[in-house]
RNA sequence: UGCCCAGUAGCCAAGUGGUAAGGCAACGGUCUCUGAAUCCGUCAUUCGUAGGUUCGAUCCCUACCUGGGCAGCCA
């Protein structure tokens, strides 16, 4: 059992806790804000649970903004996605969910501010000048032709391009600041573009609409934000995000602090590439399984839980790493370990008949659902009788040392039933097996005083006759490449990995399992953790394996 | 090549001037009617490298090396 301890101190947490001590802020009031351009996944978690989390440890709240500030990229129908994706990981914003586009008014107004102060202008330059004149990483760009251009002209040249005058592209308002800065985000950076689009929440009130840089941080200042978190590739921008709310002298100034992304090992999170994988078919769909968004994830059966907890294990610095999926994996059947039901399914069938059990009879056998080192409670009745299946994986012909299943001549206990003995191999026309015979021994039922009996292994089973048929899904990581998102030249899609979907169509699974609902998780003992899928009918339910359980024989059997 | 950031074990990560927490993985053992879980143990003479400051440096300074970010009218 493991016991609550402190929450792990990380650098924005000290940052925070400093603030609220010396008194710079009284709450903590943190956002997360994303584009409503397409799905969350795994890497967006984390930032979730970052912003809501350390909120929620100081009593604060924690605001969800749609950064939407682009009428070309985004869409309404991913702000619902956002929302449930959100909710799903467990974190509530309340009433606190705003839209940048809220602020479209806000941002001109601090617009027509810069300009009367001399610190932005209207520029006349096409996108490919403004980059000729922006210089390169190590020359100082040059001034733009249109810097010096009075109050009254920008007022009168902005007022212009919001009331339509210009086409797109032809001018943008800049700030003024310094085309010599070694940062080049400081090169006078455009802060408004003429866009004759139509806004999934602003309609068409507006044909200029204003960039991140200059709108994040206002974003930020009139929701009184007092931590802005972002990721690491902003810490160029952090200049600009002071700049703008410095000379706009906004009376709320949020610090913005910069931290690592989370990045899985076999797993790619660019946005560009997960929609490619999309379209193309690579994979079923935004939610297919294998994908490491919050709509596949959910779907393969991850909890919100175990993500929550990976997120605060890995911990937040300003590193760029790589996790091991071991850490997720670990999350995971940490979590699951205390609520998963133990029930009994067959993935690869193997046919059993013990010949000296009578032909006809069922059982009915106590089976609990959970051991007793997890403390819970409950259990069902599993059918047993002369026809069974186990695993292919748990009879060997020929075993090597150590293996204790099944085996010709050897015993084996039936995990919660009786122990069996292997007397006969029937095998096909090619000499496969497919058939057990054995005998029972009728002393040693589960429960009973002959239990004591001990035998070296036990193995699952399922009776044939009540057995469920299902479909079982496996799944293992999409790439074979340890940091897909870092391959230079070739193309990512020749390191699919072709097990990353293996499906299993005839597997078989315990009676009481008929009535599972979808979304379901169980343990199937001695294999995994599995969750019933949305892709089960009345007839065939389909189950997805959300993690294996450790394999120690699998182990043994690399190392001789 | 300019600026910014990071570099503590196989993978994460604390420590930030007084002599290297913790987790994952691995390994050994315990237990077991799940080869799971549990439980117990082992696992950095050393903190990217080289200098310097200091009685003392993972921590401060300098240089170098490695990795990442930045030249959208994307976010």
């Amino acid at each position: 059992m493991q016991t609550e301890t402190a929450p792990p101190v990380n650098f924005i947490r000290q940052i925070v806790e400093e603030d609220l001590k010396s008194g710079k802020h009284q709450t903590v009031v943190t956002r997360f804000p994303p584009e409503p351009n397409g799905y969350l996944h795994i890497g967006h978690a984390k930032s979730i649970w970052l912003n809501f989390s350390l909120a929620q440890a100081f009593g604060g709240v924690c605001h969800l903004r749609m950064d939407d500030t682009n009428p070309l990229k985004e869409d309404a129908q991913y702000v619902e996605s956002i929302k449930r994706d959100v909710q799903w990981l467990g974190f509530d914003w309340g009433t606190r969910e705003f839209h940048a586009a809220d602020y479209f008014q806000d941002f001109f107004d601090c617009a027509v501010k810069l300009i009367k102060l001399g610190r932005a202008y209207v520029c006349d330059l096409s996108a490919d000048e403004v980059r000729e004149y922006r210089g390169t990483l190590t020359e100082p760009g040059r001034p733009s032709p249109w810097r010096d251009r009075s109050v009254e002209e920008n007022l009168d040249l902005f007022l212009g391009m919001r009331d339509g005058q210009f086409e797109d592209g032809s001018r943008t308002l800049r700030a003024k600041i310094d085309m010599a800065s070694p940062n080049i985000n400081l090169r006078d950076p455009a802060i408004y573009r003429i866009r004759k689009a139509h806004h999934h929440r602003a309609g068409d009130a507006w044909c200029i609409y204003p960039m991140y840089d200059y709108a994040h941080c206002i974003s930020d200042s009139l929701e009184g934000i007092t931590h802005s978190i972002c990721t690491l590739e902003f810490e160029n921008h952090r200049p600009l995000y002071d700049w703008f709310l410095d000379t706009l002298q906004l009376p709320v100034h949020p610090q913005q602090i910069e931290f690592s992304k989370l990045k899985l090992q076999y797993t790619m999170l660019g946005k560009r590439k997960l929609r490619e994988m999309v379209t193309s078919g690579l994979v079923s769909g935004w939610d297919d399984p294998r994908m490491p968004t919050i709509a596949g994830i959910r779907r393969r059966g991850y909890t919100p839980e175990s993500i929550r907890d990976l997120c605060e294990k890995v911990g937040v610095t300003k590193s760029e790493v790589w996790t091991e999926l071991s850490y997720l994996a670990e999350c995971l059947r940490h979590d699951l370990n205390t609520k998963a039901y133990r029930v009994m399914g067959v993935l690869r069938p193997l046919k059993v008949v013990l010949t000296n059990y009578p032909e006809g009879q069922i059982e009915e056998l106590d089976a609990a659902y959970f051991p007793e080192d997890v403390g819970l409670h409950g259990s069902r009745k599993v059918p047993f009788g002369r026809e069974l299946y186990i695993e292919q994986d748990d009879f060997m012909e020929d075993p090597p040392k150590k293996y204790f299943r099944l085996q010709p001549g050897g015993e084996v206990r039936l995990r919660r039933a009786y122990i069996i003995k292997c007397q006969e191999v029937i095998k096909d026309s090619q000499g496969r097996v497919v058939e057990v015979r054995c005998s029972y021994d009728p002393d040693t039922r589960s429960g009973s005083p002959g239990e004591h009996r001990k035998v070296k292994g036990t193995i699952h089973w399922v009776e044939a006759s009540t057995s469920v048929p299902a479909e079982v899904r496996l799944f293992e990581e999409l790439f074979t490449l340890e940091q897909p998102d870092n391959l230079k030249d070739g193309d990512y899609r020749d390191f699919i990995n072709p097990n990353s979907l293996v499906v299993l169509p005839d597997s078989r699974l315990e009676r009481s399992l008929a009535h599972s609902k979808v979304g379901e998780r169980f343990q199937f003992e001695r294999q995994g953790y599995f969750i019933k899928d949305q892709d089960s009918t009345v007839d065939k339910p389909v189950f997805n394996r959300i993690v294996p359980l450790k394999d120690g024989w699998a182990k043994l059997l690399q190392k001789q």
